[in-house]
DNA sequence: AATGAATGAGCGTTCATTCAT
DNA sequence: TATGAATGAACGCTCATTCAT
């Protein structure tokens, strides 16, 4: 469904996007050096400069379709479920699941991104952004079913996004935990019920 | 209070520490230049060299001053209260208080130290489980004082400390919300309650 | 007589090379600046690193060029010749000659690869050994061929050399003689008779 | 016998002089490093520079100290010898003895001051000359005393001395042979008698 | 006499970008 | 489209030298 791109010049482009997601994954973006992926995507320095104008925009391309595949299965796992909370529980599940798939990626959008420099900053703001918004239009729509009571639903939406990303992020970092979906119950509880109606309302353990 | 132990060369070195933590928080580590440094703090390059070894070891230190000051606040602010929910308040309080004043604080902390580069992630690491695991010392506390419900402490304070880095990130990239301390209340009965119990705990307002 | 496989980058990296040499044997290793010798072989510094990976490899790929060469011509000379005798008497010439022509790359072989650094030691080493056991080799075959007597050879390939590298050293650094090939007749009855011998086997004069 | 001059002052710029000399010949010229041997000293870079104007003036000074005292050490061994041949015998020993007990001096000598730059050409001449010029006067004396028939003995000097130098610093860089002194029966006999003659006159072995 | 903090010119090296082929 | 040699601005770091104390 959907590579209908010319085949030899769009593969390369991917080509190339894929092995700088690998080379910026690793090195960061300041000391990844174009040579490298020029040399990772099997071609040379002027090819990488043929499909794309800067390394800046490489990055930014990289962070658009980073960005957009995870954006675009938190929203598809969403889509899934009929009713508000059942939505929440596969979105949260499905951001586990990817980045614990994909640390590369987890890697590049929650560490390699920040401080790539202000150029970055407008893109990384969007993104935020649009994952925070995701999930307070969802809980708006949960709001407005009656199955969660009104609050200031954008900082929730923040706030939210930032815990998942912190315990990512420390996954990146850290390797803790193990398995990065393993937080899920444990996780899902906090988010719904803070600390403290922790205990009452968790249905499941480790 | 006490601060006649250094004369001259302690005092030059602070103010090589001030003008970097000025300049990588305008430039990021990457694009910071030490010749910069040098004009910010009234020394010449050889006279950063002189105090720190390196560029590296400059931000690292950096790292650590900032990290420290921080975290001895809101510790500072914990021990000023009696009670354990007390003192998470007063954690919270203080932590966005000291950002909120200290925006060039905030963004080397939260954004540029993070893709700085795999040399600064192990002291980032160490930056970030410090916080969490203050966060999750507290919580164990409270859980003993019987105030709180027993839960996984460790992961909620590894949440904890992402949702608040997260609300202080978008105010250090976007500027919103304007104060940043206005967030306090809210995002306090976040904490404690989640969304699901957002409405019903909420004693106060802006 | 056949140079037809260098079309473009090899002759540039010769043009590196030329210009190098020129450079170094003017200022030394130590005190000889990169952007001169890019400026010299009509490139940018960026071009010089292009074709050699440091100011070292640079410098050590020119005594290998330099002692190449020089070895060539000895052996050239040598290989020339029939009987023993006249095989040392064309290699003693053919060394003065091929200095006498090229002070710089004497001062470079003779002068500036000496004090370098201890870096350059083991390429040097090799390179004394190299002339030094040429000499031991040639009076090996005399004493085998019975027109010189047994005697240690390796010692005297030492010395011969150093004789010789010590007279082209004076007239690299002082300029005397006028004419470095003049002292040959007088060299050649030193190395074959000593100061003992000398007065008897002359059959020339200055 | 002889240590007169000022007690401290004048230790204070010995101390000095031998702590270049060690870290001269350690590091050559240009690595050589002002605080080296200002630490080396057990001095501060000031008391360094109180006592001599540069480190260029240092390394010149060492170079007359070092040259002054080996061109001593083999006058005074002729001095004490009678006859001409002894004379030049005891010379050349004392020279292998002198270098043979003091590695760094030779270094120093005949490998660090020689590329260490233009401005030192001229000191090294003037070493290269004096020692050269003293067996040329050597040569001139045995000549006139008709125990040497007469030659070119300026060129004779020149060579003679290359001829040494060229043994102890093979010695110096490569540790062979284990003992220099061990040289003197064998390049006695080259000397004099160069290789043609050279069987006959030996009269030792290793 | 001695100290050591401070200076700043200088240099090796890197690397994004360009362009002739 | 692709290649890779060439460019040159930029930067981190070094270190001889100075000088206030």
């Amino acid at each position: 469904m959907g590579r209908a791109a010319t085949p030899k010049s769009e593969s390369r482009r991917q080509q190339v996007l894929d092995a700088a997601l690998e080379v910026f994954a690793r090195d960061g973006y300041g000391n990844a050096v174009v040579d490298d992926i020029a040399r990772a995507s099997a071609t040379s320095k002027g090819g990488v400069y043929f499909h794309f104008p800067s390394k800046q925009a490489l990055f930014l391309a990289l962070m658009d379709e980073a960005g957009g595949l995870l954006l675009d299965r938190v929203e598809r796992a969403m889509a899934d479920e009929p009713n508000p909370l059942a939505k929440g529980d596969a979105a949260l599940k499905s951001a586990l699941t990817t980045f614990g798939k994909n640390r590369t990626l987890a890697r590049l959008l929650l560490v390699e991104a920040v401080g790539a420099g202000r150029e970055f900053n407008a893109k990384l703001t969007d993104l935020h952004a649009a994952f925070a918004s995701l999930i307070a239009r969802y809980l708006d729509d949960a709001v407005a079913a009656g199955v969660l009571p009104p609050h200031d639903t954008t900082l929730a939406g923040v706030a939210w996004f930032g815990a998942v990303n912190q315990v990512v992020t420390r996954w990146v970092l850290t390797g803790e935990p193990k398995k990065l979906e393993s937080v899920y119950p444990e996780l899902r509880a906090l988010l719904m019920h803070g600390v403290a109606g922790a205990g009452v309302h968790r249905e499941d353990a480790r």
